[in-house]
DNA sequence: GACACGCTTCGCTTAGCATCAAAGTGTGAA
DNA sequence: TTCACACTTTGATGCTAAGCGAAGCGTGTC
């Protein structure tokens, strides 16, 4: 029976060498930021190519440090949990001293605001996907692990706002779904709605694009609407 | 100048991969006791020869995770500080769940009062050293970086405890030096000077060892007079 | 159904690294 | 001075694993 058991430090072992490795650290490193990935974007990340990266990823989920979400033909990598990115500011402290332990160095205006793709994330982002649950304007759709749907409460208050629900609700890509936030760690509203709700916000112009980066600027016209129709308060 | 500077990544990377590595990992391990061990007894833990532990000594020496004392002919290695411990304990929590996290299983025994080779270490050691500090028995070294002297107030308050000073003194090994302790974490005293104070405790019953252990018990007496003395509470 | 796409698996090559024995260095003891 | 000892350095050997391209497998789109 003593046989069967490995050296504890074994398990240890295992786990540093999988860390150990460039390519996967960098892959990691780019997990900690807390959205998930696809495998080709991590290959990217890794620099490494594609089917190099499938067997980082494999060898790092054999280790449970990632886990893995499938959904359609993609395949979204996240870690496996906050004590993987514990060890792994651990280990970033033991290279670069406490004082420059990770943190996601990130201004704070892209904290605040800033466009993930076609919609709205950081802490902005996060209050309206939580004021949308809250009021009942959307709610997680039974069948899928992760959607939403728009209830009958939703399509009024959406449309009152200027979102036209029904020709979002047409194009062909994924409707509304929780979308993990890297700076919040909270989800906020991904999908065709979201990118409505955006389209919304700047032509009322409750936020106005940054030139040069992907930050958003809140308005205070934005502040006002914001805290009467939905609540949030910034 | 971006280029003089490697990834970030990669310095994580070296590191990671330099725990990685079963016989590195168990030196390592070992070293989280606390205890200072020479590259013979790594070897000996790593279950490598002596030719393989050096070269890895020298490998966690080039990432900083462990430094080196060089004490005549013998090199006490140890962790380079309390960072390595905290990477070392959360990389254990990965592996084993928080639960199985890193305790050092020592029976309670030990802590309080045990032989270190052949003078006193645990808490009772830790708690002489400081009293022969705070009293200023003793004083460290101008000269030398890690050895104490006995002040003429220390020869006085030792040789009332029975202890031959100048004897210790005449011996031809370290006279007195701060000895770390890996329960405690702290240094106690070590050297000939430690190893008279042991042969008085015993002698004078403060101390009992107990028969299949390094454990040594604290008698009534031995409370009192160490109270009285030297003003330790245990 | 056919194609494009995302990703994985397979086969192979290459490079790095752990390993030990043997020789070398420096320290303490007789 | 000489020996013994603790430890390191060197050199040769073998194994592991990282790397890529090509091929295979589902999934979604036209």
């Amino acid at each position: 029976m003593n046989v069967e058991e490995p050296d504890p430090d074994t398990a240890v072992s295992r786990i540093a060498a999988a860390i150990g490795e460039p390519a996967r650290t960098r892959m990691l490193y780019c997990l900690v930021a807390g959205h998930a990935r696809t495998s080709t974007e991590l290959a990217v990340i890794g620099d490494v190519s594609p089917s190099t990266a499938s067997v980082h990823l494999n060898r790092l989920r054999a280790e449970r440090l990632i886990k893995v979400v499938v959904q359609g033909r993609h395949r979204y990598y996240s870690l496996a949990g906050p004590n993987v990115a514990r060890a792994l500011e651990a280990l970033s402290v033991l290279a670069f001293g406490p004082a420059a332990a990770f943190v996601p160095n990130t201004p704070s205006s892209l904290r605040a605001a800033r466009t993930c793709y076609d919609h709205i994330a950081g802490a902005l982002g996060v209050a309206i996907h939580d004021a949308f649950r809250s009021l009942g304007w959307i709610a997680t759709a039974p069948s899928e692990s992760a959607a939403y749907e728009v209830t009958a409460k939703g399509d009024a208050g959406l449309g009152s706002l200027g979102i036209d629900v029904d020709a979002a609700r047409g194009l062909r890509r994924r409707f509304a779904y929780p979308c993990l936030d890297w700076s919040e760690r909270r989800p906020h509203l991904g999908g065709a709605l979201a990118a409505a709700v955006l389209k919304v916000a700047l032509k009322r112009r409750w936020v106005t694009p940054e030139l040069d980066s992907r930050a958003l600027e809140i308005t205070n016209q934005g502040r006002r609407e914001l805290r009467s129709r939905l609540g949030i308060r910034l």
